[in-house]
DNA sequence: CCATTGACCAGCT
DNA sequence: AAGCTGGCCAATG
């Protein structure tokens, strides 16, 4: 994987605020490389899993929830809930995005 | 080298 | 609102 689109990455992920998210294809595009949402989730699904990045406030774009009915998809949910951001049917409501 | 596989997405029905 | 479709593109076998 480019290590400049990483490396993007991984610094916008982290500037997202507590009790805000954002979406795969958004992050990819203000990475510099639009089209590649898939690499952002792919990016995600590689952290190990003691990292420090807020991952868990990246969504789908049609607000929902990754991996629905996977272990990460329950400690996503968890997190977000931690941190007051409502969770209603694997889905966050538009008004908590960036 | 060709085919399949994704923590995805926009457009259309 | 919900499901399909085609496009996306590096990684993997």
């Amino acid at each position: 994987m480019n290590p400049e689109f990483r490396d993007a990455v991984y610094q916008i992920v982290a500037a997202i605020p507590p009790g805000h998210v954002s979406s795969y294809g958004a992050v990819a595009k203000q990475a510099g490389f639009p089209r590649h949402a898939r690499f952002v989730g792919r990016l995600m699904s590689q952290l190990p899993k003691d990292t420090r990045l807020p991952w868990h406030r990246v969504l789908r774009s049609d607000r929902r929830i990754a991996l629905v009915g996977t272990p990460a998809g329950e400690v996503q949910i968890q997190r977000l809930r931690d941190e007051n951001v409502p969770v209603l049917s694997d889905r966050v409501p538009k008004h908590y995005f960036l």
